[in-house]
DNA sequence: GGTGTGCTACCCAGTTTCCGGTATTGTCCG
DNA sequence: CGGACAATACCGGAAACTGGGTAGCACACC
């Protein structure tokens, strides 16, 4: 038995409230401890680069660098890095990226107490538990928009006209137009406005 | 001097996360206790009339019965009830439905452990800090909507045209494009896309 | 009694969006 | 090399949106 078999974990939010709620959650328990507790995706990356934990709760949306790139940038040094997404987002889209950039598992932040501590030991353990719920949203088979898509969904939002947008990206508006019919029959709507509905709920493009 | 002259606190939020992150951050203070934590809107009026707290943390997105109505069902019963409202929302609007419905001040979930202690040691002393970051959206003299409006700009959000809103309202077409008209001044926009961006940003319309 | 506000309704004209096509270019991949 | 896909561009017509105006009715407030 080592000096500290306890598993490490490294958190990162940006509400401070949040960050003590899960120190407190994890220091309720003797097989776990915090290692260090940051507020942004750039802090989160370099105390992992730091010290390894071996396990990371990042959030979604944090300031300098979000969770899915601060996620993308620890994988890409430590390909074994056991990052669980914790976040509030439940979209589907929000998900994938996560997934995608590298993130063990994702849970959402309504979760209990109970649920997040035995995911956690799951994980450590080699596992990979994906709660029934998030499993639900990837389950639904989607039509996942392309990056120009987004672009053009993101700018729509933004309150652009087609005019607007096909000038911000040096293309015509016709070609706005075919985008927009295409972002239409992938979300399954007929206006802008409940594309960017659609959009919002999936967690294909964000406020702010 | 009484037996228990702590300042009790009442905290409502759905969170488990927050609500043990708040518990944690109180319970650091000699001078404050947790009476009580609960997750609906419902829970903590009847929480509150069971047994009034000094004041109440309340969040403003709850199931079964928002913060806004909570605060005002409290009020209405206890009309010097004192209540802190925490949440991640910033927009005017939603700053503006609280402090209406007899919030005594609005903090930012972002804030600090330290903002949040001093705030609840001046509320209960009968003051009434307001954060200057709260402050200064209530500082924008801001044309608010109409009751009409708002549910006009709700069902925009929802995805549907003109026509189909008109329908749901059983009015007729032209008064919908009147009331866009007016949203489309006092939001400063010319689209219905941007009017909902501002919409939401603002506090007026939300998710979910 | 007058004033202001909210909600309703209409007219007209111009602009924009939406939907059905077709088509070219380049890239990636088996 | 052939096929799939992304991104680009154009055409044409129907439908919807946007902006300017006027106006009646109810209700509250001073």
């Amino acid at each position: 038995m080592t000096r500290n078999p306890a598993i490490s974990v490294l958190i990162a939010d940006d509400h401070p409230i949040v960050r003590e709620g899960l120190s407190l959650i994890i220091g309720r328990h003797s097989d776990m401890r915090v290692l260090a507790s940051v507020a942004t995706g750039e802090d989160a990356v370099a105390a992992y680069l730091r010290e390894p934990a071996d396990i990371v709760l990042m959030d979604l949306q944090m300031p300098l660098m979000n969770g899915v790139e601060a996620t993308r940038a620890i994988r890409q040094k430590h390909p074994d890095a056991k990052i669980i997404v914790l976040t509030m987002y439940s979209g589907d889209e929000d998900i994938r990226r996560a997934l995608e950039a590298g993130a063990t598992t994702y849970l959402l932040k309504d979760s209990l107490s109970d649920d997040l501590i035995r995911v956690a030991r799951e994980v450590h353990a080699g596992g990979r538990p994906l709660d029934p719920e998030v499993q639900a949203r990837l389950d639904v088979p989607s039509q996942r928009l392309t990056p120009r898509e987004m672009r053009v969904l993101e700018l729509v939002f933004e309150g652009y006209r087609n005019k607007e947008i096909a000038a911000a990206l040096l293309i015509s508006e016709d070609t706005v137009e075919v985008h927009l019919k295409n972002i239409f029959a992938k979300l399954m709507v007929h206006y802008c406005t409940a594309a960017v509905r659609v959009g919002l709920s999936r967690g294909i493009i964000h406020m702010g």
